[in-house]
Order: structure tokens, then sequence, then C-alpha cells
DNA sequence: CATGAATGAGAGTTCATTCAT
DNA sequence: AATGAATGAACTCTCATTCAT
């Protein structure tokens, strides 16, 4: 029973710091989601910013996991790039918390986590790594492109996209629009000539 | 209205928002880093919400009329660019607040003054798309450029690229590279043929 | 819900509310009375007029059942108005906060909670008003006494009589007298001719 | 100019005390009241609680001023009592500082002022003494009647009267009920047979 | 005499954390 | 393993009082 009581914590724990941010969600909101009484939240972590740490890491390796298995390096890398570019922007709407977590969001709030949460964002660049990898070996991609660096532009771009329908009033048209500017200037910019 | 004062106190703000974000801000460490008395800065603001958006009210408009007398209509634009994408750059590092805000990072956390914010975001973008709109005309980037959303996306990514360094514990070194590959990307995206 | 510290602090507040009145009494004292720590007392309240409300509700209901056991309709009315006047004010002289909230003292400081007081009163004049009807029936009283009205008249007085001595520093003696003065006018005033 | 200062501080002191009560009340309310600067109200009192004593005094004075002249002893009392009760109330009720004070509505909030506060008392209760000396000089009130016990009942009950329609939501006509139960009390009751 | 900017103790309230059951 | 009553430090905000001008 212990096992299921510790994933109905990190889920519902997700679930509100996601939600409403970490310093406004309390521990009382996320034992209340998680049906369970207060103690029992810390029977499965040792404080609020270890639960943070643990509920944050359950959602990303279940992340890079639905990721790495949609690339087909059979398929052209540009033709993947826009479709893991969609499946990516779905799933970070999901997980706010992967997202705000990924941006860099809790670093200047939780300064004792910085360096977990900079192992959580290299585990989340690799599928980003590979997918420019496969561009360049193909000849899609130009051969010069910095590949560890253009990963992380990538991804900042991807999750600014992802924030901002949820930080502005903008509705899904002008967001779309928003989105279409940057995949105009990443193509470009990436091809080979 | 001890004008010297109030000044103190929304420069000592900034700083401390800036440096610890907004709710492990405490109004006491405000008071200290202003040398005031906590009562005194309750003189200049009617709650601590209020203090947030007045001070990165008044780091914002500094901001804007520096980069505005950059922009000089008679250079290419795409040298410009890379001039005010550096004083940019430097200005959001030590402006951590504006720089946080106009990034959203405050949306969750203060979903009062969202609207507040979204209007800072606004005079925030207009030196970019005024750089766009001059680019085009000088025939240096594509006419198709759609400004308005490119110009969100830039900003985005200036931003986003000025927060890496914080986030991370990458060298100034590792930031640079990130920075070139970002601006090879916009450079080839936006660049007529 | 541990009913027992529930009643300690309600009975904590009710001490301290009484003594000092409603703004001179802190949330520290009544939590340093009741022998509990500060944020234990908003284990059974939601803020200090609440628990205003909750204490003195607790204490009027039993004075209420105290004084209607005391009505043996068997017994002639000027008689129980005696016994129950005397009853009547060592009870409210051990209950300042009754006393003090059935004659409106906190309806000018609490003025969200008139309302809840209203109804308070209204329950605390039932058995006054029992007694007055007996003495009608009885004959003792004057057919004509106009009951309701009295009868606040009446609570109006026992209460101005048991603040006397607080506000006063009287001895006994002289708050004796005056007490004997109103039951003069009372009865003399109310009987039938 | 200073007398004429003095005046209006005191003036603004007592509306505003007597509005909302001494706590609830703000030196800064006073000031603004009285249309001057805050530290100009601490010329003319060391405290916030001489100034409640500074303003009471002053209104008290004024109105026993007014009481005495209205007891013309060649008029039956019983008649004076009726006239005079109506224009105490109508004092009281512009003046609801002096009302709640002399009822002792601050002992308990300043205890520090009590002794104060019965000095008071005992210049406003005169008047109504006379009036009872008068009646039973007059033979219309009973020669036993306990002058001084009966004169403070009788203040008392004035003012409750007048605090009724306050605390209460009553309408007028139920507060001349209950006045006119009070009146009936009193006349029976001291009368001579 | 008059001002009002500055003070700082103290208030009510919240919430991460502990621990006896 | 699970509970939830209890804790108390830390927080935002208020306001009587002072004093240099």
């Amino acid at each position: 029973m212990e096992a299921n009581t510790r994933r109905r914590v990190l889920t519902a724990a997700a679930a509100c710091f996601g939600k409403r941010g970490y310093s406004k969600t309390s521990i009382d909101s996320i034992a209340a989601r998680a049906e369970v009484a207060k103690g029992t939240v810390y029977l499965y972590c040792t404080s609020k910013q270890d639960l943070m740490y643990q509920s944050v890491h359950q959602e990303l390796r279940q992340w890079v996991a639905d990721l790495s298995r949609m690339i087909d390096p059979r398929l052209p890398a540009d033709e993947l790039m826009l479709d893991i570019g969609a499946a990516d922007a779905a799933f970070l709407e999901e997980r706010p918390l992967v997202r705000d977590l990924l941006f860099g969001m809790y670093h200047r709030q939780l300064p004792d986590m910085a360096a977990h949460f900079e192992e959580l964002r290299d585990i989340g660049i690799r599928p980003v790594k590979e997918l420019l990898e496969l561009g360049v070996r193909q000849g899609i991609f130009a051969p010069d492109v910095d590949v560890e660096a253009t990963a992380r532009v990538l991804q900042d771009m991807q999750i600014a996209g992802s924030l901002l329908g949820h930080r502005t009033g903008l509705g899904t048209p002008e967001v779309r629009r928003q989105q279409l500017a940057a995949f105009r200037l990443v193509m470009n910019g990436l091809r080979a000539r």
C-alpha cells in the first residue's frame, strides 16, 4: 500500500506546484488533493523543497521517455522537429511544473536546489540534442551547428512559447502566430544551404 | 514627499526582489537595505504588491529610454541588433527584476497584477519592434517578417539568454557560446535572401 | 477535534476579552492564558472576531440555561424577581464579556458582528420575559405592562448595575445602595394597584 | 490663533471618538478632520488618552451648563423630568462620546483614566440630583427617595435608552416604546402616595 | 506655532514541521 | 504506515509618537 500512497502524494504535489507555483502551494493543499493527512506527506519527503524535487523528477523521467520514443532515425529531422515540437508543447501544457522548473523559474526561489534542478535540465535536453545530431548527419541541418548550445536555445524557445499563453491574455490565434514566427526563425536558421 | 527616500526605497525593493524573488523578499529586508525603518516603506506604497509594481516600473522606464537612444536609423539594422543585443543583455544582467517580470515569472505568483505586468511588457517590447521595422525598411530583413510576433520571440530569447547565466553554474564562455548560437539562428532566420 | 483544547481556548478568550475589552486583548495573551501556542488558537477560530463571537456564545447559553431553571411558576413573581436578580447579578459579575456584549459595548467596535450580537441579546432576554409574563398571570404585576419593552429595560438596568461596581471605585455598600434604589423603582413601577 | 486651533482639535477629536470609538479612531483621522497636521495635534495633548479626556471634558461642561439652566424651581418636578429627559436624550444623541464615557464604556479600555472619568461622571450627575431634591421638596416624589443613588440609576437608564437606537436595528417606534416603558417605571416608582 | 517624514513596537495571521497516538 | 493536533517563527501591515525643519 505504501508505494501507492507515495505516488499519490507526488502526483498531487506536482499538480499543486504546477497550478499555483511553489510558494503559494501549501502542504495542506497537497495533502487534501492526495486525500491523505498532512503528516503522511512527510513520510515521503524530508521537506517541502525535497517534495518539490521528487515530484518534478517523477514527471520529467516520464517526459523524456515519451520524447525519446518519438525520434525515429529513418525520418527526416526537419519533419521530426515539427512533430516533436508539437508533442512537446502539448506535454508541457499539461505539466506546468516541469516547464517552469526547466525554465529556471525556481532557481531564485529555491537556491539550495539549483544544482539538482540543473541535473534535471540536462536530462530534459537530451532528446533535443539527439534530434539535432540526427539532422546534421542527414545533411538537413548545417554541419557547423553547435549542438549543445543550440539545443538549449531551442528548449528555451519551446518553453517560452508554452509560457506565452498562460502569462498573457492572448487568444490562441495570437499564440499560434508567435509560434509560427519562432518556427520560421529556427528552420531558416538551422538549415544547410 | 521626500523624493529621495522614495527612490531609496524603490531601488532597494528592486534589488531585493531581483535577488531573491517576490515571496522570499521580506519588507524587513527591503527596509534594511534602504536603511529606513519598516514603517517608512509603507509611506511610499500601499502594499507589498504595490511596491513590487512601482519598483519594476521605475527600472523599466529607464531601460526603454536607454534602448531607444541607441537606435540610430542611419546604421544597418543587423549591426544595430548586435550592439543593442549586447547592451540589452548587460542591462538585464543588472536588473534581474525587470528580466523576471518581463518573462512572466510573476504572473502565477501575483495573478492580481498580471494585467499591469502586461502593460509593462508592452512598453519593453517597443524598441525591439522599432528595430525590426528599420531592418525591413533597409531591405536587410525579409519584407514578410511578422514584426509584432517576432519582436516578442526575440525578447523572450534575449531574456532567456540572460536567465541562462543565473540559473546555471555555466561560466561566461559557455554563456557566450549559447548566445552566439541564438544570434546565428536569428540572423539567418530574419535575413532577406 | 480535541474538544478539550477548544474549551480551554474559548474560556481563556472570554476571560481576556472580559477583563481588558476586545481591542486591548491580544491573541498572544489569550494563547498564554489557555497555555497553548498562538497558532493553536487559530485551529478553533477563523479570526479574532470569530473567536470573540464563539466565546461569548458559549458563556451566554450557559447563562440562559441557569436562569431558566430558576423560574418556578409556583412561586410569586416578585419574590422570584429578587432571587433571580441576585443570581443574575452574581453571574454577570463573573462574565464581564457577556455583560458588556449584551449591553452593546461592542456594537461600535465590531460593526460587522452587530447582527450576530443582536441574536445573542434576544436569547439573553427570554427568561426575563418569561418572568414578567408569569407575574402578570399571577396578578402581581399590572396587566398592561409592555412585556417585551419592559424586559429590555430591566435587562439594561441589571447590566448597568453590574457595570457600576467595576467602573467606579465605589465600595460594595454603595453598590448595594444603588441596587436597592433600582429595585424599589422597579417594584413600585410594575406592581398592580 | 492658538486657542482657535486647540478648539478645532478638541472638537474634531470628540467627533471622531464619538463616531468610531476610542481604539478605532486614529490620530491621523482627527488631524484630518481638524484640518491640521498630525504633529499639531500633539501640541495640545500629551497622548491619545489625554486627548480623549480633554475633548470629553469640553463637551461635558457645556452639557451640564445647558441642563442646569432648564431646572426652574417654580415648575413641578415631574413635569420638568419629562422636559429635561427629552432635552437630555437629544443632547446625548449628538454627543455619543459623552454618552459612552458616562456609561463607563471606556473604563475597561482605558483603565488609567478611570479615576478621571469618575470625576466627569460626578459633574454630569449633578443636575439630576438637583431635580430629584426639588421634587422631594415639592412633595411630588416620595420623601424617602435616596437621591444620590437614584440619580445614578436614572442617569444610567437615560443613557441606556440613548444607546438603544444605535446598538440595535430597532426603528424609532420601538425605541419610543421602550422609552415609554422606562418612564412609566420611573414615575410610578418615585411618586409619593 | 505648525509641519509631516520617520520611527519601531506590536498587532493578527499563516504554515512548514513535529510527534504522540 | 498513517494521523492531525500542536507548535512557533516569520510574515505583512498599522499607528501612536517624535523631532528636525
